[in-house]
DNA sequence: AAGGTGGGCAACCGCAATAGT
DNA sequence: AACTATTGCGGTTGCCCACCT
């Protein structure tokens, strides 16, 4: 299930990502956000590159990820918006609260594809039977009106064909993956300007982050970096997407707290 | 019991899009 | 406008496990 780890010739981690590497990522990303993928594993005390981080929360550690069999809705909405998308599966998972792109992507190669494979081939059999069929022409009709109802959702068509879901999503209430990534990102990037423009290292410098009570994990440390790995004193679980003046109270609030516990 | 095979899924890779300079 | 850095997406790979022979 998981590919077994290895160490590239950058010195970077490869493969499944172990319980500790997960710990770290999450702490770190729920505390900070991930202002930048690419420098984010430095900090974390992560030896894996930022693509790597990036898929990982994305796909597993965000605490929004619903696991677990996928319901005979979701199913068909995928199919669905399958059928008129075509592989867009970053804009599926849009519509599906909880479901990663990745996840959807494979449950549609491993499931739903031979699924809707099955129905195209019942539905051509339909099609030939109502060619050579000599029956009458009501009889016709039902068959039709019968196949339309029973596998025309399954029925792959041109991505183009129908580009009223494009129009329609996202919605509000639902919210990819990506979507999510943009909210953090703007998080990160709104507290800059919410702050007229310091970058999330100044926060972490200005409120004497390299001073703050973190244990300094150098072990996976490739790069004289110290690493970060929080204690539970310090851990909190999430953060305010909207960073309005209650977030950089919020965001004060937390540095205070770090500089009094220090 | 042992080996082969295919399914399921996490993770990687390459490329395109976007943002920043 | 051109270049670079970063992110996001979709395709693909490769590992583990369950099932089959």
């Amino acid at each position: 299930m998981v590919k077994a780890t290895l160490v590239d010739k950058n010195g970077l981690r490869k493969g499944a990502w172990s319980k500790e590497e997960d710990d770290k990522l999450r702490v770190y990303v729920q505390k900070y956000g991930h202002w930048n993928w690419r420098q984010l594993p430095r900090f974390a005390g992560l030896s894996r590159c930022g693509k790597s981080c990036r898929l990982r929360w994305m796909n597993y550690l965000r605490p929004d990820v619903k696991r677990g069999n996928f319901s005979d809705e979701e199913d068909n909405l995928i199919i669905q918006m399958h059928e008129e998308l075509g592989n867009k599966w970053s804009i599926i998972a849009g519509k599906l609260p909880g479901r990663t792109d990745n996840e959807i992507k494979n449950h549609w190669h491993t499931n739903l594809s031979k699924r809707v494979k099955q129905s195209q081939s019942v539905s051509s059999e339909l099609v030939n039977k109502e060619q050579s069929s000599e029956t009458s022409e009501s009889e016709d009709s039902q068959a039709e009106k019968s196949e339309t109802e029973s596998v025309s959702v399954n029925t792959p068509s041109e991505p183009d064909r129908h580009p009223k879901i494009v129009e329609n999503i996202p919605s509000p209430q639902e919210i990819s993956c990506s979507e999510l990534s943009s909210m953090n990102n703007d998080y990160v990037s709104g507290m800059n300007g919410a702050a007229d423009s310091f970058s999330p290292m100044e926060i972490f410098q200005d409120s004497g982050f390299w001073n703050q009570p973190f244990i300094a994990d150098n072990n996976d440390s490739q790069d004289g970096y110290h690493s970060l790995l929080f204690t539970e004193e310090v851990y909190m679980p999430s953060y305010p997407f909207n960073y309005d003046d209650d977030s950089m109270n919020w965001i004060q609030q937390m540095m205070q707290e770090l500089q009094d516990s220090y």
